[in-house]
RNA sequence: UGGGGUGUAGCCAAGUGGUAAGGCAACGGGUUUUGGUCCCGUCAUGCGGAGGUUCGAAUCCUCCCACCCCAGCCA
């Protein structure tokens, strides 16, 4: 873990709050946890969460517990668990040993219900679902009391002892806290704790047929394993007072507290667990990992860094006011980590062809090129010049706009660590004037990309050589959703996919790139010079070359050329 | 007056009675063999609104407004 926990760490309420407990010596130490449920794939919401637990654990010298909340054996999987630990170690974070399982607690937390019971605070309830429904009341008028709320202390061991054999079927019983029916919060009437469900568990099997609720599991679970600061996200502001409460009824070992801050939304996509699924279901994308959704395993795969992860956390802050983050920030925290440790290759996505006339036909040469001029460690490379090779067509025009510094007819520009050329012709194509070819001629006292009298050129252009260049499929993504809060527009018209990006992928053949891109492993992250940020897909070989676009390059140019059309 | 929350720049976000940090975006300029990077500069007389307390208020008080969450045997 480096980069961005050397930086001082920014305020926030957190860890105000930490700071304090430190102080006044309510802890001596900080535990946290990350909790998810083994029920899908982890998002960039999850990675804030991640980062923050796991976060303040190393900056406060205390631990952070990966625990499954694995309380629904419905739910859950296997295969998520795995996916989920895959997740949370590729983004740089180690639980080492403290790797737990709500489920680690079904005896515990089966003795604690009996506790609520012969304390005669909780009990068995026998209506039906639509029942408790119903006797809950609604938001602005109070609920009545079940007429199952009287049952003896016995009775309710009794029925419990026998829901947790497998005696009864689902939804015959349930096990309720005795707490108070005309509550304000409708969480604090009577809340089910226990429910019959004679499902498989992924890790218990069959040995339980009775499986605690989320409120009752979660803050016991936090008091079994010293959790110090449990945190979590705003929609359970409501339900506090319940996890205090059953932390204040039972003999726990320790009393975590629970604080809420607001998840993270991102601008032009949707980090809904139901959402995702949908567009993964219904074929919207090609699957959980397809590098356009904001899933952490599509945006490894998209060649986000989990350094660039951490550090969009970091900075996008933590607060309790609702947010929507701008697709720019983790855009600006991709380029700056990739820009210091990506390689630099040359590759041309639209490309045309170039013959250097005065170059001879038999001839080549290799030139030097450097990794990274970030980063002279990374060493240098040869590249491959012939008489033809291939330039960008967007770096030739016929008829150049103000300020446009690249090759036109009549124009020197440099061909970066190779040589100077001249534009001397070109072929076009008969009635729609189409560039097929553009003829130059080379300066061989340029050789390296420098003028020994001194003349400057200012446009310098990628290319790749035409007699040894390699084919590439190169995959450019855009923005998932052509609106930024697709989920808010949905109420506008029936629903978010409405506002789905046709153009969120574009695929390109035969791209003409440098040889020396075989040479990298797949998920290797390179940089395109000038053109952008990409990643060799995980279906890459040197035999077939898979390029997937992670962010372009800022464009200055494309920005001038837009001003300077409007004016 | 069901209960619980939140409002600081286009976006995120510090600030907790002493005169509005920082980042992203945007806009100027410099350097540059990537129109990249890097560097420099500009960007809230203003903190949801209105009153009040105070020498002094984004911070304290009062009222108001807007938005979010809650009626799963989901988490």
């Amino acid at each position: 873990m480096t980069d961005n926990h050397k930086d001082k760490a920014v305020s926030n309420f957190i860890r105000t709050i930490i700071d304090q407990d430190l102080t006044q010596g309510k802890h001596s130490t900080v535990i946290t946890r990350f909790p998810p449920e083994p029920n899908g794939y982890l998002h960039i919401g999850h990675a804030k969460s991640i980062c923050l637990n796991f976060g303040l654990a190393l900056d406060y010298g205390g631990h952070c517990n990966l625990r499954f909340d694995d309380t629904n054996p419905i739910k859950e999987e296997a295969e998520y668990v795995a996916s989920i630990q895959e997740d949370v170690q590729w983004l740089g974070f180690d639980w080492g040993e403290r790797l737990y399982y709500a489920s680690d607690y079904f005896q515990e937390l089966h003795d604690f219900a009996v506790c609520l019971i012969d304390a005669g605070k909780a009990y068995v309830c026998s209506l039906s679902q639509e029942e408790i429904r119903e006797f809950r009341g609604t938001l602005k008028e109070p609920g009545r009391e079940s007429p199952y709320r009287r049952r003896s202390i016995q009775e309710n061991r009794d029925l419990f002892a026998g829901m947790r054999r497998g005696e009864f079927p689902e939804g015959s019983h349930v096990l309720r806290a005795k707490i108070d029916m005309t509550h304000p919060n409708l969480n604090m009437r009577d809340p089910v704790i226990y429910r019959i469900l004679h499902a498989e568990h992924h890790r218990t099997g069959n040995a339980w047929h009775v499986y605690p609720t989320y409120d009752f599991a979660h803050g016991l679970s936090d008091a079994l394993e010293g959790v110090t600061h449990s945190l979590c996200s705003l929609e359970f502001e409501d339900h506090r007072p319940l996890y205090d409460w059953f932390l204040d009824e039972l003999p726990v070992p320790s009393r975590p507290r629970q604080y809420e801050f607001a998840r993270m939304n991102l601008g032009y996509t949707v980090l809904s667990k139901r959402k995702l699924i949908q567009l993964v279901q219904e074929g919207y994308v090609q699957g959980w990992d397809d590098p356009r959704l904001p899933t952490i395993c599509g945006l490894r795969r998209r060649g986000f860094s989990p350094a660039s992860i951490r550090n969009f956390c970091e900075r996008i802050g933590v607060g309790k006011s609702f947010s929507l983050v701008d697709m720019s920030m983790l855009e600006h925290a991709a380029r700056e980590d990739l820009n210091r440790h990506s390689p630099r290759v040359m590759g041309v996505l639209d490309p045309l062809r170039v013959v250097i006339v005065n170059y001879p036909k038999a001839d080549e040469e290799s030139l030097e090129a450097v990794n990274n001029p970030e980063d002279p460690e990374m060493g240098v490379r040869e590249v491959l010049f012939s008489r033809e090779i291939y330039i960008e067509k967007e770096d030739f025009r016929t008829d150049p706009p103000r300020k446009y510094f690249r090759l036109a007819p009549g124009r020197e520009v440099r061909l970066r660590y190779a040589y100077y050329i001249t534009c001397v012709g070109m072929v076009t194509e008969q009635g729609t004037g189409k560039v097929l070819e553009v003829y130059c001629r080379y300066d061989p006292k340029t050789r390296g990309g420098s003028s020994p009298d001194g003349r400057k050129v200012k446009g310098t252009l990628h290319w790749v050589s035409a007699d040894h260049c390699r084919r590439a499929e190169v995959r450019l993504y855009d923005r998932l959703f052509v609106t930024a809060d697709p989920t808010a527009d949905a109420k506008k018209r029936s629903d978010f996919k409405e506002y789905l990006n046709e153009n969120s992928l574009e695929v390109l053949r035969d791209c003409p790139v440098e040889a020396e891109l075989a040479a990298f492993e797949a998920g290797s992250r390179i940089q395109l010079e000038r053109k952008g940020y990409f990643c060799l897909d995980y279906d890459s070989s040197p035999d077939k070359l898979i390029l997937n676009r992670t962010v372009t390059l800022r464009d200055s140019w494309a920005k001038l050329e837009k001003k300077l059309a409007h004016s």
